[in-house]
RNA sequence: CGCGGAGUGGAGCAGUUGGUAGCUCGUUGGGCUCAUAACCCAAAGGUCACAGGUUCGAGUCCUGUCUCCGCUACCA
């Protein structure tokens, strides 16, 4: 361990509490923080892991709206069910509170009033969307429009994902609110922002020069970011949920949710320890490590890093921010909103028992390098080949032989030979590679190497066979079976920090009353005569129906989330035309006919060459229906058609006529089709 | 559009300063029977996204292209 640090202050991001934690969470920031922490207080350190509920923002007040509650309503129901379900799972924070307690209140406020009085902010008025419904200003993410660029409708205030343009609602025409559908105003309103650019020196220093050694995909995105010149950022909204800026005048206006998150750290751990929180966050030698997912990177390596040290005081810096890439769900991105997930709370009560096993599979699937795919097939597979497989199933040899020769004690190792010797030896060298591994934030790697440990057991067993040498050397078999349970010991504590149900279930099996992190790697853990107790399976195989359930749960899901698109856009229709006289509708020559043939148009994404026979005549049409249709389901298909209209050319072919569809809102597009075949070429009024 | 990350045998991942592509799981064959049909050994399986370039030599360096993710609602 690096002696230039007395103590480790370990921060996990702060869930947001508008809905229940996943296995993304879990995967890409809390299993990793928690095998962490654990390994370092195994080690004897002195750390302190922090983390609670991010209680505040506009996501909150608006899913408060459409429940119909208040947002305190909305962040005590969320937080009791993340609390408890970390709690079952084992993550073992020191504190978990949340951002509405008067603590993080009070912190927060003299935080920002700190760096009002010292001048380090700067004011600025700008014009905003307001809706007067609603009564407040709307971020832009909440403004939609006609986009200018593209006359897509739909368009975001701050993007349209029809052409991708980036845009400012301003831009928009006919720009509407998300909340109340009403046009918005612009209102007048004044910002505190943090200058950013003046620490970006600093910043430069601090990170391209002073921390290489961060993981590449955080140094890339802060490279990035202060390659490219930081702006202003501002630091509060208008908006009646969150911490009130601290300044005369400044009614109606909250500290922006991502500066009041991460002081939520801070007061955290004031709550944890209220009169000795300043030693570890204002001493150099505490080390502080901030764990995270992708998306917070900015925030936590440049915005709060300026805000410690526009501060002053001695705030430190974080040591390292290992942030990890994103888990998908079954080839799928998790998404809370569409309630793609596995939630923790539902894992824990349908799988009693098997916390560890989502630990295990979590962190050996941990999307540290990249985005990775979870899925049900895999969490079986690792269940009944690895956990069970391999490390149970060692445990359960080593000790059931162990009851079967020697009546459950430890037997006496007289001499080793040189396959012992070799096992042996092996226990420390992967202690230091699970060391390593961990240090440097590679927690899948030092799942791998503890489950080499597992695996070193059972080729040494099969190697020796003592139920074979039974028959002639009880000597031998002592010493066979006193190292199998060495092993078994070193396991109890390698898997640790990863498995800490587990553990303790191991622990009991052997009779080991505490486990030291310094005893790892040492073959004589267990005293000859030591007894230890009966068997009993660490694991359990999981079986197919249970995946099968898991699986059709998701489809379910996926279903119903289908059924909402259908209903969204029934809902959605598009607006009345203008009033027509009977006189024009007549002009119209509209008749039934029936698709004799039907091909794609070449180098076409949309177009349909269909022959149609109309009661009068056989003509060519070509309609943009080929994304809805292929040519096959066409052949056949009676039709509507407006026979009058003037013959136009699309792509080089003549096509005289056009196809009569229902469009939906969603672009979705079907033929109108009589309800009974009737003779080509009638006529539709 | 831009910037950052990723693209390696059926699946999931390693590949450190360029030197004969590795690991886990799965598959196939064999062995063993203490053990939760578990364990051990062996084999098959890859044009390292694509196209160029630098080099005696490129998964690794350079250029371009494609795809996915993030920055960009919810959100790790």
């Amino acid at each position: 361990m690096n002696s230039r640090y007395k103590r480790h202050l370990v921060t996990a991001a702060l869930p947001y509490a508008n809905g229940a934690v996943h296995i993304g969470h879990l995967a890409g920031v809390y299993i990793p923080a928690d095998i962490y922490t654990r390994y370092l207080r195994m080690r004897g350190e002195d750390v302190r892991f922090i983390c609670g509920s991010d209680e505040h923002g506009v996501p909150i007040t608006i899913k408060a709206k459409q429940n119909n509650c208040t947002p305190q309503e909305i962040v005590d129901k969320y937080h009791l069910i993340i609390k408890d379900s970390f709690e079952r799972l084992g993550i073992s924070f020191d504190i978990y509170s949340r951002t509405t307690s008067a603590t993080h209140h009070k912190t927060a406020s003299d935080f920002f009033r700190k760096l009002y009085l010292d001048g380090k902010f700067i004011e600025r008025e700008s014009e905003q969307y307001y809706d007067e419904e609603a009564n407040q200003f709307l971020a832009d993410r909440y403004i939609t429009g006609i986009c200018p660029k593209c006359s897509a409708e739909d368009a975001y205030g701050d993007q349209c994902e029809k052409c991708g343009s980036t845009l400012s609602p301003t831009e928009l025409i006919n720009p509407k609110s998300a909340l109340s559908g009403k046009t918005p105003v612009m209102k007048s309103t004044s910002h505190w922002y943090l200058p950013l650019d003046q620490y970006e020196p600093w910043l430069k220093e601090w990170i391209l020069e002073g921390h290489k050694e961060w993981k590449i995909n955080v140094y890339g995105q802060c490279k990035s970011w202060l390659d490219g010149g930081l702006m202003p950022r501002a630091v509060s909204r208008d908006l009646d949920w969150g911490v009130p800026v601290p300044v005369e005048g400044a009614s109606g206006k909250v500290l922006y949710v991502w500066f009041d998150a991460p002081i939520g750290y801070i007061s955290n751990t004031i709550e944890l320890m209220p009169n000795d929180w300043e030693r570890w966050w204002k001493s150099e030698d505490t080390k502080l490590v901030h764990f995270i997912g992708k998306d917070n990177i900015v925030f936590h390596c440049i915005v709060f890093p300026a805000m410690l040290k526009a501060h002053g005081d001695g705030y430190i810096l974080p040591e390292n921010v290992p942030a990890n890439e994103f888990l998908n769900l079954e080839g799928n991105k998790i998404s809370t909103s569409r309630n793609w997930a596995v939630w923790l709370h539902e894992y824990l009560d349908e799988f009693p028992g098997k916390e560890d096993v989502l630990r295990y599979v979590l962190c050996a699937n941990a999307p540290e390098t990249k985005d990775n795919d979870f899925t049900w097939k895999d969490f079986q597979t690792r269940n009944n080949s690895e956990l069970v497989g391999i490390f149970g199933n060692f445990v359960n040899r080593a000790v059931v032989l162990t009851h079967k020769y020697f009546e459950g004690e430890v037997p006496t190792a007289v001499r080793y030979e040189t396959v012992d010797e070799e096992v042996i030896a092996q226990i420390p060298i992967l202690k230091k590679s699970i060391e390593e591994s961990i240090e440097s934030y590679k927690f899948r790697e030092a799942l791998r190497e503890a489950m080499n440990l597992a695996r070193l057991g059972n080729k040494y067993l099969t190697e020796t066979e003592p139920w074979k040498i039974a028959k002639s050397d009880m000597e031998r078999v002592a010493a066979i079976l006193n190292i199998s349970l060495q092993i078994c010991a070193n396991l109890a504590i390698a898997f640790e920090p990863i498995l800490p149900h587990t553990t303790k279930k191991l622990r009991y099996i052997l009779n080991m009353k505490s486990s030291n992190w310094s005893d790892f790697g040492n073959s004589t853990i267990l005293i000859p005569g030591h007894k230890i107790n009966q068997a009993s399976l660490l694991f359990e195989k999981i079986e197919d129906s249970e995946i099968e359930f898991q699986i059709a749960k998701l489809t379910a899901t996926k279903e119903s989330n289908e059924m909402v698109v259908v209903e969204s856009t029934e809902t959605a229709t598009t607006p009345l035309k203008d009033e027509c006289a009977y006189e024009d509708f007549m002009k119209m020559d509209i008749r039934t006919a029936t698709v004799l043939e039907a091909e794609r148009v070449p180098k076409t994404d949309k177009l349909l060459r269909l022959t149609i026979d109309t009661g009068l005549d056989k003509r060519t049409i070509v309609s943009g229906i080929a994304e809805f249709y292929t040519p096959e389901e066409m052949i056949g298909k009676q039709i509507s058609i407006l026979a009058n209209l003037a013959p136009r050319k699309i792509k080089g072919i003549e096509s005289k006529g056009m196809i009569l569809m229902a469009k939906e809102e969603g672009g979705k597009m079907r033929i109108i089709t009589p309800e009974e075949r009737v003779i080509n070429g009638s006529t539709i009024s």
